[in-house]
DNA sequence: ATCCAGATGGTACAAAGTATCGAAAGAACA
DNA sequence: TGTTCTTTCGATACTTTGTACCATCTGGAT
């Protein structure tokens, strides 16, 4: 998908996706729900950051019932810690991850203007990040990389 | 202060650190007040990364006179636009800039455990990230880089 | 002194995130 | 197939973080 990527991923969409998060999440142990199926659909039809909030909404209309925002966080913390989404820090919400079984220090690109976010994989530049960490003093380095910027869309 | 810093800096402390601040603003064509000043003390008394609120609870104790968040912020958002502070938005918190005088796309390093805050400058590392976001059509990046992880004391 | 712009304060509100606990739904097994 | 046990989910309340709006104050220019 990008320029810099050093190695071919499986990227998923659609059911395929779906598919392999449900993979992921039983390969983790755990559970794959209605609910956490519902969260991960609401989550994939996003092409920018969703919060934790918007899924809420959302599901409590698709669901005709409503969800609470801590049910969400529950299952979205989940999802963040097996790999099937990232949280945007800079965003206060989540994204997709596309190939779930593939671990990466992802590079987050997010439109400051349409919110349109996308995500490279450069282990190049996050091991620098990483061995700086570590030159620093710091173990456990999880990087987080966000380049807040214009997309070439809603570039002037 | 940092190894992989490729050049020196003027990394200021104390009242220099004030002086440095103070004249950076003023060169912004901003106002250097009191309030200011209270705000920016209280952000360089902290060696982690500080939240409006807790700034403004302690500013409401030592000027004896409750100091609103909303206020905060402001004075907040002006010294991230002129450079005087960072936001850390893993942590919805900032940190004073050390060398106010002098633009970088900062590195932060924060300790899950303590909170404990530093920074590193590395031009090439985040040199690479822009010119990435450039390469996916990004403009005007403005690259969020920190990493999570533990410090050498938090370290089990 | 008067006027004006910028800065601050008061209040209310919106958005994001967490804690607790009881109910329901799945897995496991006799 | 019904019972038991664990996991997930729902309800509720609350804390933290961030904004909007407008009144008031302050400091400088005329």
């Amino acid at each position: 998908m990008m320029a810099t990527q050093a190695h071919a991923h499986t990227e998923h969409t659609g059911d395929e996706l779906i598919v392999a998060a449900r993979h992921t999440l039983t390969d983790h142990g755990e559970q794959w729900t209605g609910m956490r199926q519902s969260v991960f659909e609401e989550l994939a039809r996003h092409d920018k950051p969703a919060s934790a909030y918007d899924i809420a909404d959302n599901l409590s209309q698709s669901r005709g019932k409503r969800v609470a925002p801590n049910s969400v966080y529950r299952i979205l913390d989940l999802f963040v810690r097996t790999n099937l989404a990232n949280r945007i820090e800079s965003a206060n919400a989540y994204l997709v991850n596309t190939h779930p079984g593939c671990r990466h220090d992802c590079i987050f690109l997010i439109c400051d203007d349409c919110g349109k976010a996308t995500h490279l994989d450069d282990d190049r530049v996050t091991g620098a990040l990483r061995a700086a960490g570590q030159d620093a003093g710091f173990s456990d380095v999880r990087p987080v990389v966000e380049l807040r910027g214009l997309c070439d869309d809603c570039a002037a």
